[in-house]
DNA sequence: CGCTTTATAACGCCCCCCGATATACCTTCG
DNA sequence: CGAAGGTATATCGGGGGGCGTTATAAAGCG
């Protein structure tokens, strides 16, 4: 897991920052933070959720039993913390690096003004 | 291809949005873009590109020998160009979503004072 | 002659997506 | 008042696609 977060586990981390969420009820946060654009099945969610306890950045809070129903609740851990802090700031410079470049973009699809050596094949 | 971009493809486009490169070229491109934090195998670049171009987001923009090695040139198609501002603006929107909550966040990684039944709501 | 530059090819991994399943309340209706 | 169905919550298994990696080819250059 020291591959760049992917747009649900990060946002799930997003979701976990403010206050411990139990697994069902981020399904509802991951989508209110997304603008709904991210709308997290329960294979991928509790899929995302065991490799970050393995992965030690989301921890199990506590469990409560509600309605006879089973409520895990999980906390982001210190490196979960630090680790959201860090993928943040990456995401921060791609954007800030993106944005410079499409403002200094060619204005142009057609084609450069051909060159000697080769035209298409 | 319709999932989110992930940071190489990002890059790749992010990197063509200027000027056409030709692939070789992109390894240097991404790895100073990046602050070197991804340089990119050939595997993973040519890969991309194939789907890039697969995908139409990316075309050839010429093909050029020198020192008897082919330099094919790549350029951001109209789509590719429609693409990256999307996907900027997709990431700019998740950084501010994790900013803010980040800013917000509970200090504790300790475990919330137990409360009898389910007290935070 | 070997190193550098450029492109191609094949293989496995891992995360994500989805659909199906289990369970115990709660509601509704006969 | 008892049975059927719905809802909230968690689990399991299968499949796909991008990425990483490594090996290979070819042609100049020092």
């Amino acid at each position: 897991m020291d591959t760049p977060l992917r747009e649900p586990t990060f946002l799930i981390l997003t979701a976990l920052a403010v206050e411990p969420m139990h697994g069902y009820g981020l399904i509802g946060e991951v989508a209110a933070l997304s603008d709904n654009r991210v709308s997290l099945r329960p294979g991928t969610l509790y899929g995302a959720l065991d490799r970050l306890v393995d992965a030690g950045l989301v921890e199990v809070d506590r469990e409560e039993v509600v309605d006879g129903r089973l409520r895990r609740y999980y906390r982001l851990s210190p490196a979960g913390d630090a680790t959201l802090t860090a993928e943040t700031e990456r995401l921060r410079r791609n954007v800030e690096a993106a944005t410079t470049r499409l403002a200094e973009r060619t204005r142009a699809a057609r084609p450069i003004t051909p060159r000697v050596a080769g035209g298409l094949a």
